[in-house]
DNA sequence: ATAGAATAATTCCAAATGGAAATATTAATT
DNA sequence: AATTAATATTTCCATTTGGAATTATTCTAT
């Protein structure tokens, strides 16, 4: 019954964090004329390889219907090459064309920028240490509960 | 000129976890009658009681318009109420009403049920270190700098 | 072989979003 | 005491969003 302190939360100090990294993140990216969602997917893409929009999007964590969407987009700016695979009619195969790969690839000052900005005053060791922490904490969140309900008033 | 490895990149880590940690939140609260911006703007007044917008809008991470709409939808919901300051006509008080605190109360336990599902694996110290860096890393982000720009193509 | 289930992607559309302009009030400056 | 600047919130509106339905293809079981 007591107090359930916000700053001792996990999800709420998780949460707010995204805002304020995209906050500083969007305006630099418009400004080369990319959208931050844009940014997920050429990074996803130039670290993974080709994949389909399935994998796209658990790299992303964009929806799908949003992911297709945006990869369309992306491909008629010419970011984007999608193929249908010539084993599976239904899937298809996104990857970068050259002009995507050399706009992630202007775009990465920017995320070392920002990179560095963040962890100011973060001594490596403690900055090692988040990272395992983050990739704990995802791994971690595959198969949460998502069935809870509470009777209100 | 090398890779930059996503999963080193601090901003990846941070962004990718938000809307995990919303996918499982929002169903369980709708379930039960609000929306996750809701959720947000009542654990902030509850814990830290009656603020302006500006407070809330920093509580919460939330744009100042967003949550300007947000606030009145509340109130007409009973949630929440919203005076407007005697001493500073321009500002207003936006507070709790019974009802707002007794739908908080009710979400408590769910709150509580993702914290520890999120934890689950976590050492108590793993977990007291996790809090405190991400603790740091928000104080940390309040004076990036957010002019850059690149040359792509 | 065929019907039904499963998978991959896309499209639809009602709702949410947030930057920018507008409004209202208070504070600071000449 | 005006005039200008700053602050707090609200409203406008074009864009974005994502759940649900749809389409198309492949897999599975009879």
């Amino acid at each position: 019954m007591d107090a359930l302190k916000l700053d001792e939360l996990l999800p709420y100090l998780v949460n707010r964090l995204g805002p304020r990294v995209e906050a500083g993140f969007a305006g630099p990216l418009r400004a080369n004329g990319i959208t931050l969602p844009m940014w997920r997917v050429l990074a996803v893409l130039r670290v993974s390889g080709p994949m389909g929009l399935n994998d796209l999007g658990a790299g992303t964590s964009l929806p799908l219907s949003t992911l297709s969407r945006l990869v369309g987009d992306m491909v008629s700016r010419g970011l984007l090459s999608r193929i249908r695979k010539p084993d599976d009619a239904r899937a298809v195969e996104v990857d970068l064309t050259d002009r995507g790969r050399a706009v992630a690839n202007a775009m990465t000052p920017l995320a070392r920028h920002y990179e560095t900005a963040m962890a100011r005053g973060f001594a490596s060791a403690e900055l090692a240490e988040l990272r395992r922490l983050l990739i704990k904490l995802y791994a971690n969140m595959d198969g949460i509960e998502t069935t809870w309900r509470a009777a209100a008033e």
